[in-house]
DNA sequence: CTCGTGACTCCCG
DNA sequence: TCGGGAGCCACGA
């Protein structure tokens, strides 16, 4: 069951993003250990989000952009993002300064 | 062990 | 502002 650290550390994190708000591959990637390892949260999120049950749809890249190509997601996860009360600009972009999930330290 | 593969980013021109 | 190229990295075959 555990993978690696590293993944199970995104596992984890992706499931602590909380509704109407969203995170970057990047920022995952940091806080789970590995700044550079951002594709790889891609990567987990294409494999384990079924499984894991994960809100794989509060994941953007850093634009604040759906990473996902029409027909292929995309449509469903801007749905998803919208019915969460998460507000995107015409260009289909999200504002991060808004909704940018930041863990807090307690 | 090596190689190919991304729902990414960063760096330039 | 925008596009192309290179870097990075865990994982499955």
């Amino acid at each position: 069951m555990p993978r690696s650290d590293f993944t199970e550390n995104v596992v984890e994190l992706i499931r602590d993003i909380p509704r109407g708000q969203v995170c970057t591959y990047g920022r995952i990637a940091a806080l789970a250990g590995n700044p550079r390892a951002a594709r790889q949260v891609a990567r987990i999120l294409h494999t384990l989000s079924e499984s894991e049950q994960l809100p794989w749809h509060r994941v953007v890249n850093r634009d604040g952009g759906i990473s996902l190509p029409p027909s292929h997601g995309y449509e469903e996860q801007r749905q998803y993002l919208e019915r969460e009360g998460v507000q995107l600009s015409t260009d289909g972009r999200i504002d991060l300064n808004h909704h940018l999930w930041q863990p807090d330290f307690t």
